[in-house]
DNA sequence: TGTACATCAGTGAACGCGCGTTCACTGATGTAC
DNA sequence: TGTACATCAGTGAACGCGCGTTCACTGATGTAC
């Protein structure tokens, strides 16, 4: 056992291994999971297929991969979000607008994530990573806006988790709907979630809560 | 030209394409559109492929068939439902326990419309389908609630057609939520669904809303 | 009613293609002395 | 610094399979006289 232990240098590894994960996110959103073959992927990312099975043992696997690398990452971004909530004049639209730019809303990542949850309909155990991401950002939520009801005299008619998780599902939903009526969901977007939170909140504040 | 006028009898083409279309429903709602095989669709109709092929063009025409039928049934139930409100004690309440019962939650169905927005989000002749029945669905849910809001007295701080879009977007969240987590889906279903139509109401009524 | 013919729904074998996966290999990178 | 060897990342040909689609056909149903 010299220094390192085992752990010889991955050396390329790790760079291959990002570059295939880049390259099926953007294969599996223009063509779909099961539409994209393993060589679309490969081609994209400029590899053979050889290489890609040196680090994936199959397609599903790539999958599971993908959307573990990409959950990660937003939550580590959720995490940082709630850092800081500066005095704001209205709390509660500022905690919800934070909680807006906490959503990914590409169409890129839409079709990946909304594809994945119709592979997790039917492989129970890919289930598992949506729920913890769910979970997570919901809690995030919380978080953010726990603080900015009270600061403003506020209180819920519901527990705050279950009004987060209908702003998660709301949120879901106009995703779900901007892949095919963008207009409809860019219009829609805050409007629609402030009311959801105005329609918890128990005593209405005097400032207007939408535009 | 004799009385039929060319339009000989179709006897059993009828018959055979709607079971191919229930065989289809549930085939791919089982294993999805992309897995599924025209020979699977067949065989669970009880038919062979070459009687498929001589009532669809394609497999991508028989989603479309699909699509086409399923979103008929339903407008038909949404208008339907509109007939005789009667006098509730609470108008409102009874008007989204309407509009909940007009919206379809069953699994197969679910996962079924889920694959047809990723489908319409790459072929773009399909999103038609989708848009006429979003915005069929949401007009019957504004004849749905204007006269029950009306009843109460009350009125609303945003274009009822707006409220209705939330409500829609809110609903197919769920819907999708419920794809991986069920449980969670079934409780928030009704209680979601009236924070959000709560935070529209511009007078909160003395009765409760939620349970 | 009976016969001859036309139409139609559905059969099932065949085609060609592209896919996921495997594997024997090569050239580059790192290690030992 | 130089040589001999080991490891590793990635290559690319090959395999077998299942798919969507086509097509020549058959047997049942309907029509004409």
């Amino acid at each position: 056992m010299t220094e390192a232990d085992g752990e010889r240098p991955r050396r390329r590894r790790e760079a291959t291994v990002e570059r295939l994960l880049d390259a099926a996110l953007e294969t599996f959103a223009e063509q779909g999971f099961a539409a994209s073959s393993v060589e679309d992927v490969c081609g994209r990312g400029g590899f053979t297929r050889g290489a890609f099975y040196s680090s994936f043992r199959s397609k599903d696997e790539l999958f599971a991969a993908l959307m573990h690398r990409e959950v990660e990452r937003d939550l580590a971004r959720a995490a940082d979000m709630l850092t800081g909530l500066v005095d704001e004049p209205d709390p509660v639209t500022a905690a919800v607008d934070r909680g807006l730019a906490l959503f990914r809303v590409g169409r890129v990542w839409t079709l990946v994530t909304t594809e994945y949850v119709l592979h997790a309909a039917r492989h129970p155990e890919a289930a598992e990573v949506l729920r913890r991401y769910r979970r997570q950002m919901q809690d995030s939520l919380v978080e953010l806006i726990t603080p900015a009801l009270a600061e403003a005299g506020l209180h819920l008619r519901v527990p705050a988790a279950e009004l987060m998780q209908a702003v998660f599902a709301l949120h879901a939903g106009m995703t779900v709907l901007s892949l095919t009526d963008p207009a409809e969901a860019d219009g829609l977007r805050r409007d629609a979630l402030l009311l959801l939170v105005r329609g918890a909140v128990s005593t209405t504040p005097d400032h207007p809560l939408t535009g």
